[in-house]
DNA sequence: ATGGTGGACCATCCA
């Protein structure tokens, strides 16, 4: 059996619910996993949803920011939501695929939103920053703690920051750039290898293949200009690598009507 | 070095 599981920003997934059908229409996941929904628990889209073939939906949003959610066609054995930072910031939401799932039963898919950390690349000027490197610290020991990729599990979502020369458009011109400074990218890498995840993208495109999953709203022609950075990302416990068979990156959606600036990034696991 | 755009929501905050 074939598992196909899709991580997408979306950027208010009220505002871009016709997006998402055609993307799943397309590219049929299995999972679909998303951040920044910009939208309270209780003005969800759900049935919106159970019309594209998602029956099963575990969501934790809040008004106005953030927000993360998986759709799923397979049941949940169980779901669950952590909190970072002492915030109540709607950042992580985790399902456990039911029995239902044959082969990847039992697999835990970990949906992450990682605070973006503002402008200003200074923990001691920018609190968002100061936020951002706290919230990567909270991920490393959590890892630690728990050991989610001892177990089958995938990791997801807009992590926030491009950690090698060839996930942005220009290394060197974005070395003081907040997603991609070093100390954001030597936090990120430590926590992934400490942890143990496989970066399935970079596994099957390794450098110097230059990958994008986000473009910024304020890049006039941002197609010709590709000034690109690889801000979502899919990680797999080791115990999985060997099921991985495809990554793609749909660039297409980010030149539709009124897009997302991220596109979906998604991954075809065999069993 | 600067300013550029977009979404939520009702004054700005966040990306």
């Amino acid at each position: 059996m074939q598992l196909v599981v899709t991580t997408w920003n979306v950027n208010s997934v009220r505002l871009r619910l016709d997006h998402v059908a055609r993307f799943v229409a397309e590219s049929k996941p299995d999972v679909l996993c998303l951040q920044e929904t910009k939208c309270p628990d209780d003005r969800f889209p759900l049935s919106a949803f159970r019309s594209l073939g998602y029956a099963h939906i575990a969501i934790n949003g809040q008004k106005g920011y953030h927000g993360v959610a998986v759709l799923s066609r397979l049941p949940f054995a169980e779901t669950r939501a952590m909190g970072f930072c002492d915030k109540n910031d709607a950042r992580h939401i985790a399902v456990t695929l039911g029995k239902e799932a044959k082969q990847a039963a039992g697999i835990t898919i970990h949906n992450f939103y990682v605070p973006a950390g503002g402008d200003i690349p200074d923990p001691a000027v920018n609190p968002r920053f100061a936020h951002k490197l706290a919230f990567l610290d909270e991920l490393m020991a959590w890892t630690g703690r728990e050991r989610p990729a001892a177990e089958p599990s995938i990791l997801v979502g807009d992590l926030n920051i491009a950690p090698y020369e060839t996930d942005v458009w220009n290394h060197k011109a974005l070395l003081g750039v907040v997603s991609h400074t070093p100390i954001e990218t030597s936090r990120l890498e430590e926590w992934r290898q400490t942890a143990g995840w496989v970066d399935a993208v970079r596994h099957l495109k390794p450098e110097p293949e230059p990958v994008y999953t986000w473009w910024s709203y304020r890049s006039p022609d941002w197609a010709a200009a590709n000034k690109g950075r690889r801000l979502d990302h899919v990680w797999l416990a080791p115990s999985l690598q060997s099921t991985l068979q495809e990554a793609h990156v749909t660039r297409d959606t980010r030149g539709w009507e009124r897009p997302s600036d991220h596109a979906p990034v998604t991954v075809t696991l065999d069993f």
